[in-house]
DNA sequence: GTCTATACGGCGATAGAC
DNA sequence: GTCTATCGCCGTATAGAC
């Protein structure tokens, strides 16, 4: 309260730059090209400064992940209202979208052996997941949608894994089944969430990224 | 020719021992732990010897991983023989089986930002993809099963798929839906490729692995 | 508070000594 | 064939400048 910066007052902008800095290495190098001298480098600081906000590398990822995730709930929750009528739809693209895949299939491969951050995406994961849930349960039930053997929660598992599968493969070269596969759900899409017309699916910003 | 070793030699044995330390390594503490030194020390040799064998770690890397896929390779094909009836449960079993799905995972994750690494995962998962794809066609043509809407292509990519991403999510404790889609996949299962009667799964080799 | 310079031990890789 | 010495990276701890 005593410390809080005046209206207007510019809060350290070098912080959002050496996020957004972490955010490009990630994807063009993986989190093995994350250094606080090539982080410094890209953010145009000196090395010293990016430890003195976060003094160890995984602070510095956990910073990163958190407000990639903040950001990516925020857009989701917006589109579920926006949208309410086609949940599954939203969801699909949203697990598509590039960007938020690499980026989040690159974070959950460097969790995977580094216990504070491998915390971090459990958690964050999960958030996400009771959000994605909800939007399921609360136009089906539990009993997910109709003429279907599939719960909400295993068709989320899909909705939400098979992107990221496919983003995995493609990482190492190998593309076989990938259309059929995304051919088959955008079917079985077409089933039980029937489309009004055609219509222009979102560019995010997210997707800007990748492109950089 | 001429240097081959006299019937009986026993040819070097450190190869098969440093690899199999490669393996524990990757499991433990994943591929970051796996260093000259650290794979020295377990396999109780020195440093030097190994980068001898391996004179860049990618090689040691590429060794371990066409290693393990020829085994696993020899495993499925002579599954899929002698379980000719059932290749859908084969294929699932293969693929749930922990240190396989482990280590294999690990490997990709390690191969999606290193060139060469990249290269061989994309070439042998292509390959183990080719003969599984045979099986399937093998036995419901190019259409996949009756009653299904899912293609060869696309079903394989599940049943490989989706063990992966479960044991992905687990390492990061995510566990959510899990259950539902592991129960799911086996009530189709069930439904296109009925069983005969219960049977006692196989344990492999590569599971003794995991419990080192 | 913000920011910098420096030093330490561990790493992969390389050249070359035995 | 086997092993050592050395180099240039890395994370990070610390001391201190403004």
């Amino acid at each position: 309260m005593a410390s809080a910066p005046r209206v207007g007052t510019k809060v350290p902008k070098t912080r959002e730059r050496v996020l957004d800095s972490v955010e490009r290495l990630m994807l063009d190098t993986g989190y093995a090209g994350v250094t606080y001298r090539a982080v410094a480098a890209k953010a145009g600081v000196t090395p010293s400064l990016i430890q003195y906000y976060f003094p160890t590398l995984d602070e510095l990822f956990v910073a990163a992940i958190r407000r990639r995730v903040d950001d990516n709930l925020d857009r989701l929750v917006e589109s579920l209202q926006s949208r309410a009528d086609e949940p599954l739809r939203v969801l699909w693209e949203f697990s598509r979208d590039e960007a938020t895949a690499a980026l989040m299939t690159e974070f959950a491969a460097l969790g995977n052996h580094r216990k504070s951050i491998s915390a971090v995406i459990g958690e964050v994961t999960e958030a996400v997941r009771r959000v994605q849930l909800d939007a399921l349960t609360t136009k089906w039930g539990a009993g997910g949608p109709p003429d279907t053997e599939l719960s909400p929660g295993a068709l989320l598992f899909l909705i939400t894994g098979i992107p990221k599968m496919i983003n995995l493969e493609s990482g190492v070269g190998v593309s076989t089944t990938h259309a059929e596969v995304v051919e088959a759900f955008e079917r079985y899409l077409d089933r039980v969430e029937p489309q009004a017309g055609s219509r222009r699916r979102r560019a995010t910003q997210a997707r800007r990224l990748l492109r950089g």
